[in-house]
DNA sequence: TTGAAAGCGATACCAC
DNA sequence: GTGGTATCGCTTTCAA
């Protein structure tokens, strides 16, 4: 068995609360006992159950409330479960999770969601913002009233949010431009497909994409300019269709945004399937059908279960432990996928007691 | 605040242990009442608070041990600190686990290991095994002894042990198959290195490969005979060397084994680095600069971390909640890694409390 | 068949 | 400064 406080107590020749009060230096105690329990608890090695603290906060309930944005779309439907999961776990600890979920951008609901959720008295918040002024300013006055932000799948960058647990987009970019220049042979064209040119999320991951393509002299690859699609297959499906007969070698179709299904499309039809190489991001029903039918070459993944898992314990770990992010930004791990590794169980961790 | 078992009796105007009782199932309890508190509960919709039935289980002491087996290669480093993170963690909740390593295959010495443990208490045992005739009985006779055996990087099939945590490698081969023929022309040739005849996990590999290879017609690749260099450098090196000259047109290299640094240096040495395109296995120190370094196309890794970490949480879940694994297999994820996407963090899951 | 009470380990509060 | 005591939610005796 670990050794116990009661144990250090008896030792010591004092009280439980004694030892509780000079191991957590809450003062109060006889310096000369403290150093004494110190030593003692040292010697032994003594470790706090985290059990028993754990069941003392169940006393203070704990609230924290979770806002979710564009839950239609496939990916955040993904974050969502995550989100889900870590609601049910920590309910079991007696931690209430409030989920709000909203479909498309709206800042004017998500003001409003933020609202009423302070208004229900959460002790933090869980939230996948725009990154607006607007926004920026509401997560500080958050901060100002101690309820603490964390953001997740998207960031507002400079604003008071504790932390941020996402993909890094420019590395998804570089990464995708690394699997690209190992595909297709030296020298030949690429082009690339953005979304929407406002949004932060596709131009990092066009700027890191370009960045690696530039840098990689010995691939010597031709860039094309890009073109948005606005996200959508039917735009996607002509802008590529033109490209194909515009650039009967073209090697590569990079694509940054939505409209993977529109790439692939156009490009079955010009019967250039495998000739072109196409790497995307996020993996889902559709791009898993993409790549089983080779007209992906590979998806890049960004764990977004995985963000909306972390997100309610990363508060929670903040608000019952006042423990900081290991860093500011938590970077979730760029998954490559490929026909082959796509179908695996993505297995999430065990269920852990939590840590001090 | 989550409803609690105190809150049911209340309702049905008994105690706290009746509802225990009925709820659990543990008899001695009236029909009427029982049913009565069931219908009460799941209206509530109670669910058992986790941190208290955890508190209580730390009463009755649980002891588990593990043993790892070639702890001297750079994977089983990575699996050992899976393994002390996870024993950190338990011991937090009172639970002891007790690593024992060893370097090499030594079969002896494993049994002793075993039988060491076996004698110190331990009610349940992880190991990283042989797949031998002797360590099958072995598994089994602990089965008969009521002590739950988990395998964990390598499998033992067959055997009575609850379960498996590690990587399927007849996947990983057909990964790494995709792979290639995603990087190389069609129509070229590919030569496949392997480590022992004898290791499964070896073979497993390339079995896979060779199957997509096969299979994958459209891109029609000359698959050369395999070869094994024992997992050393020194023989790939000349390996390596050898084939390049044979085959002046060799388009890419399959590493099922160590051995990747002595591939690496023959091709670079051969002025082919880029040229011919190279997949290997397990991130590691080494393979990461190999990656960084050009010479290696990319990496196939079998988060060895997540190994050790789990085996002995599942077995803490199957002792304390009797709780089968969802599926005896359980296969880690396959990640492929580049020079872009070798260095992230590779965070772990949070540290959560534990679930029904 | 049931209830009352004693823990599990740590914390918090209130007397002294 | 210090010790005693209640408490968190659940399980598990032991009496009744």
């Amino acid at each position: 068995m670990a050794v116990t406080a009661q144990q250090i107590a008896e030792l010591a020749g004092v009280s439980r609360g004694t030892v509780d009060r000079a191991l957590h230096n809450r003062g109060r105690v006889n310096p000369e006992v403290a150093t004494r329990i110190f030593r003692i608890a040292t010697e032994l090695g003594y470790k706090p159950n985290l059990i028993g603290q754990a069941l003392v906060r169940t006393k203070r309930d704990c609230k924290i409330g979770a806002i979710l944005q564009s839950v239609e779309t496939p990916t955040m439907k993904i974050v969502l479960e995550g989100l889900r999961q870590a609601a049910d776990e920590l309910r079991a600890s007696g931690v209430e999770v409030i989920i709000r979920e909203q479909s498309g951008l709206d800042e004017e609901l998500l003001l409003e969601n933020i609202e009423a959720l302070v208004i229900e008295g959460v002790q933090g918040l869980a939230i996948s913002p725009n990154n607006t002024p607007e926004l920026r300013q509401c997560i500080d006055q958050l901060d100002e009233q101690n309820i603490p932000v964390v953001t997740f799948n998207s960031d507002v960058p400079g604003s008071k949010r504790i932390g941020f647990i996402g993909v890094n987009n420019y590395r998804g970019g570089q990464t995708a431009a690394g699997l690209m220049c190992q595909m297709i042979p030296a020298g030949s064209k690429v082009f690339p497909l953005t979304g929407h040119l406002s949004n932060t999320a596709h131009n990092n991951r066009l700027n890191g994409f370009c960045e690696v393509i530039e840098q990689e002299t010995a691939c010597n690859i031709t860039l094309l300019p890009f073109q948005p699609c606005f996200d959508r297959d039917d735009y996607a499906y002509e802008i590529t269709q033109h490209m194909l007969r515009a650039n009967p070698d073209l090697a590569g179709i990079y694509v940054a945004a939505n409209g993977q299904q529109g790439v692939c499309q156009a490009i079955e039809e010009a019967g250039r399937k495998r000739q072109v190489k196409v790497v995307a991001f996020d993996l889902n029903e559709i791009t898993r059908k993409l790549l089983q039918n080779d007209c992906l070459s590979c998806v890049l993944d960004q764990k977004a279960f995985e963000q909306g898992y972390r997100a309610p314990y990363v508060l929670y770990e903040y608000i019952t432990h006042k423990k900081s992010l290991q860093s500011e930004l938590i970077y979730t791990d760029i998954a490559i996928r490929t026909k082959y590794n796509s179908d695996l169980e993505i297995t999430m961790m065990p269920e852990l007691p939590q840590k001090e």
